[in-house]
DNA sequence: ATGTAC
């Protein structure tokens, strides 16, 4: 294991990275900053760790019996979700699907969406959409198979069609943060505050996964298809652990649930990792994707010397992303390289890839906005 | 991240 402990001697604070890959020092600084904050035990960083807005994306920490809101932030149960459908790769009419599929939101079922949205009816409106930002709906085709045994447990099929879903509890995870929202204090586990955070976070995490579920299902009706659930993970959400604990995730998977996707940027491969034991001081936690390796802003003001963001890359895939400045934001270069931290994550023993998929359609978002 | 802050 060559894993570098960039956080030096205080052995609170582990990134399981490689010297190889690129860790921006103002994460770091971010993650230190949690020392602060009260009951703090221990954060495990990830490959793909990158500065946020209030605190580092990338981490788990753990604290004595507090929970900290803002630590977990606005997205409250973010996640990625993996189905498959029942579609090989060559029954697939390309240009059929890359049209339907600009008809993902209006292709929402309402009858459905208020289904799903029962936990929380106020919120309906946002349910069965992608949102903003890093979040998509992808079809993807399973292209290679490194542990077949398990490929074949789980019946993941070489040639096969797949839905990776990355998106979160939309308005909702906002209102429960604000409504909640204490600084930087947090909340204590055993306390009326904190019992209430972590009911409302708790529907906030279940909005976003049934989210998913009902962009996956929409999707896949719109290539005549079927999905089934291979796994869904949260990325964004805090749990007790034994002993009064409290861990929290902040763009970081569990790796104690199951098969966990690793997707790369929207013009690289995505990866289907089985956990393994991996050292305690991970928090039984997984990177969540590539990770940004250039900030928004940087990547939008790069994007007005005139460069229309590209609509095809390397792997061949479409993008639906009619938001000019989203797609400038989002940029496959804005992205760190998903190989490298997926390389990280084997070589630390936190999991291995058992199946590597190639991206075909990735729907963004059909309305144009920005500029 | 967010029916996009001032």
């Amino acid at each position: 294991m060559n894993i570098h402990h960039w956080t030096g001697a205080d052995r609170r604070f582990r990134v399981f990275a490689s010297p190889a890959s690129w860790i921006e020092g103002a994460s770091v600084a971010q993650l230190r900053l949690l020392a602060g904050r009260r009951g703090f035990l221990s954060a495990a960083a990830m490959a793909d760790l990158h500065p946020g807005h209030k605190g580092p994306v990338g981490c788990a920490i753990e604290t004595e019996g507090v929970i900290h809101p803002d630590l977990v932030g606005t997205d409250i149960g973010c996640g990625m979700a993996l189905f498959a459908l029942d579609i090989e790769q060559r029954q697939l009419h390309i240009d059929k699907a890359f049209k339907a599929l600009h008809g993902l939101h209006e292709a929402v079922d309402a009858g459905d969406r208020a289904h799903q949205a029962a936990i929380a009816p106020d919120y309906a409106p946002g349910m069965g959409t992608v949102g903003g930002g890093n979040h998509f709906v992808e079809l993807q085709v399973l292209d290679d198979r490194a542990d077949e045994a398990a490929c074949d447990a789980h019946g993941l099929r070489r040639g096969a069609l797949f839905l990776l879903v990355h998106t979160g509890s939309r308005s909702l995870g906002p209102e429960v943060l604000e409504r909640h929202g204490v600084g930087e204090r947090g909340l204590d586990l055993q306390s009326p505050e904190g019992i209430a955070y972590l009911a409302d976070h708790d529907r906030a995490v279940a909005f976003a996964a049934a989210n998913r579920k009902l962009l996956a299902e929409t999707a896949a009706s719109l290539v005549r298809g079927n999905a089934r659930l291979i796994t869904d993970q949260p990325h964004n959400f805090v749990e007790p652990r034994p002993g009064g604990r409290v861990l929290h995730r902040k763009g970081a998977a569990p790796a104690d649930r199951g098969l966990s996707p690793l997707p790369g940027s929207r013009g690289a491969q995505s990866h289907l990792l089985l956990p393994e034991a991996g050292p305690g001081e991970a928090l039984a936690s997984l990177p969540h994707g590539a990770g940004r390796k250039r900030d928004r802003a940087g990547m939008s003001d790069r994007a007005k010397d005139g460069d229309r963001p590209p609509r095809a890359n390397p792997l061949g895939n479409r993008i639906i992303c009619a938001d000019r400045r989203m797609a400038a934001e989002e940029a496959p270069d804005a992205y760190k390289n998903i190989a490298r931290v997926l390389a990280d994550v084997e070589e630390a023993g936190l999991a291995r890839s058992i199946a590597r998929f190639r991206p075909i359609v990735t729907f963004k978002t059909a309305e144009a906005r920005g500029r």
